[in-house]
RNA sequence: GGCGGCAUAGCCAAGUGGUAAGGCAGAGGUCUGCAAAACCUCCACCCCCAGUUCGAAUCUGGGUGCCGCCUCCA
């Protein structure tokens, strides 16, 4: 089977196919540190989170560059705002990011270069820029000359006479700024520093780079001239991608990158979620307000990649008992493994995908990898994992309540093992931990008491004392489960 | 105005020519003193119209509606 992806650059499915057998050098567009992330960062890093580890998973090395953007204007007023410094916000932001991404269980990147720490790349850059005739000064700034360029507007595919330059309402055509570039449509790869603003000496005078440059310098420097997969958010597509084309193209005369993926927008209310619009949730907050992690990377994972997904309460609230019933197969091993007689259950690598063989040919397997060999079709490796989680849940019932399963020891193993691989791949993982009831409130033994209280209440015939009973110990968090045969048992919630 | 995308059950969402995955919610049943839990079963002809085809949710043409981008954005 061969993965094929989505290429904005060709706007249809392509065949997976690497510059280098076995490698893939992957660059993800990163943050822009001057607040909290959102939902719509946390959907796009949670995708390519998992579009890295379904690389490995398929046998790559995968080296995985994100960046931070730690120059903006969006930065500089947040510390104008504050009384701080540049450097003060984005560090302290993105400390909050990696915060953030613990907690969604995202991998850490092989590295995370910053704007700031590529100031020569950059510099070296706009001079080749300046040299090749694409890019020209203009009283300190440097502007690229995007009509030097033949192919641009070939990733977000806009001709330049199509464009209607402040169609969006954001460019003010009178900006005194605006008035320095020979054409509209040309941008700023230097900009003169204005007084108070950090500001780094440079041929052209003191001054910043523009918004799209650092990008080209930082996969030049740290990737090289043409890397495999170039992925960010669609809203990226143009200008931010295109710009990067043409900025590194110009230069290098080779593909920036051979494949270009673009995630979905999260939406709310059917409208981009977003700082302008206000209309954000944090990840922090909903986090905090007591959703799982792993709701929430279910209900990333749920959707198409390239298609909006719409946030709802309603959404997260259902996505939530899908993820218990998830939760439930995951840990079947740790509930189950020992009465049914596995042996290693106290071994430190129990539970431990990467200590996990699991039968590659299965049919499962490879419906799983059918579906994600197809532009990562997550919703459809899901139903997969919902497959083998419902029947383990099912035979882990049985075993609870009848002490016994359909299922045989062995076969349940290796479903479990490929339920807790294939997740992993995912992202997806439960921890006993999590599941940890609050000690302390009832002993096990008053509970028992009782519980013998309610059979003798039972036995008596008086159903008044035995319901009070068994609502008291609800309210507490305990669960009685009655069997046939009289017999009760209980767990906590 | 230009470019692009989407439209499948109450909700979310796969499926791109052979008769609708999966999740949530819901219904019926078994069990139970009742309940809960558990288990079993059920639950769509795919926005509209016209074509192509033996056959279309899936292809073509035309509509309708919604969304994104057009230099802040993941």
């Amino acid at each position: 089977m061969t993965l094929t992806l989505y290429n904005t650059l060709t706007r249809r499915k392509e065949s997976f196919e690497p510059l280098e057998p076995g490698k893939v050098l992957m660059y993800y567009c990163g943050v822009t540190v001057y607040d909290y992330c959102h939902l719509g960062h946390a959907r796009a890093c949670v995708i390519w989170d998992v579009v890295r580890r379904y690389l490995r998973w398929r046998g790559y090395d995968v080296r995985y560059v994100q960046n931070f953007t730690d120059i903006d204007d969006k930065i500089l007023n947040r510390a104008r705002q504050e009384g701080s410094s540049m450097q003060e916000v984005a560090e302290r932001f993105i400390q909050a990011y990696f915060e953030d991404m613990t907690r969604l269980n995202v991998m850490e990147a092989d590295d995370y270069p910053r704007a700031t720490h590529t100031i020569d790349g950059i510099q070296r850059l706009i001079h080749e820029l300046e040299q090749k005739g694409y890019a020209y000064p203009a009283d300190g700034d440097v502007y690229y000359a995007v009509r030097a360029f033949a192919e641009y507007g070939k990733l977000s595919g806009r001709k330049l006479e199509d464009m209607q330059v402040g169609a969006s309402g954001r460019v003010d055509t009178d900006d005194p700024d605006a008035q320095r570039k020979r054409d509209p449509v040309d941008f700023a790869l230097w900009k003169a520093a204005k007084p108070g603003e950090p500001a780094w000496s440079s041929t052209w005078g003191e001054g910043r780079p523009g918004w799209h440059i650092e990008c080209s310098a930082m996969v030049r420097d740290r990737l090289g001239d043409t890397i495999d997969i170039h992925a960010g958010g669609n809203d990226l597509v143009f200008p931010h991608h295109e710009n990067e084309i043409a900025q590194s193209e110009a230069v290098t005369g080779k593909p920036l990158a051979r494949y270009w993926m673009h995630n979905g927008m999260v939406t709310v209310g059917g409208e981009k979620m977003s700082k302008s619009l206000g209309n954000f949730t944090t990840i922090r907050q909903l986090l905090d307000s007591g959703v799982e992690p792993m709701v929430l990377r279910l209900f990333i994972l749920q959707a198409q990649y390239r298609k909006p997904i719409d946030f709802t309460d309603e959404a997260i609230a259902s996505i939530h008992n899908g993820w218990e019933t998830l939760k439930e197969g995951l840990l079947f091993g740790y509930k189950h493994g020992k009465p049914l007689g596995w042996t290693d259950t106290e071994d430190t690598s129990f539970g431990d995908p990467a200590a996990m063989r699991i039968s590659e040919n299965s049919d499962t397997v490879q419906r799983f990898q059918a579906a994600m060999d197809d532009d990562f079709n997550t919703s459809g490796g899901l139903a997969v994992l919902f497959e083998l989680a419902k029947e383990l849940q099912k035979e882990g019932n049985r075993l609870t309540h009848e002490g016994k399963a359909a299922i045989d020891p062995h076969t349940l193993r290796q479903e479990w093992q490929t339920l807790v691989v294939l997740a992993q791949v995912l992202g997806l993982e439960a921890t006993l931990a999590a599941e940890s009831p609050d000690e302390g409130t009832v002993s096990d033994s008053d509970i028992e008491g009782q519980i013998e209280q309610r059979r003798v209440a039972k036995a008596a015939k008086n159903f008044a004392e035995a319901d009070r009973i068994r609502n008291e110990l609800s309210a507490q968090g305990i669960i009685l489960i009655d069997k046939p045969g009289g017999i009760t048992t209980w767990r906590r919630e």
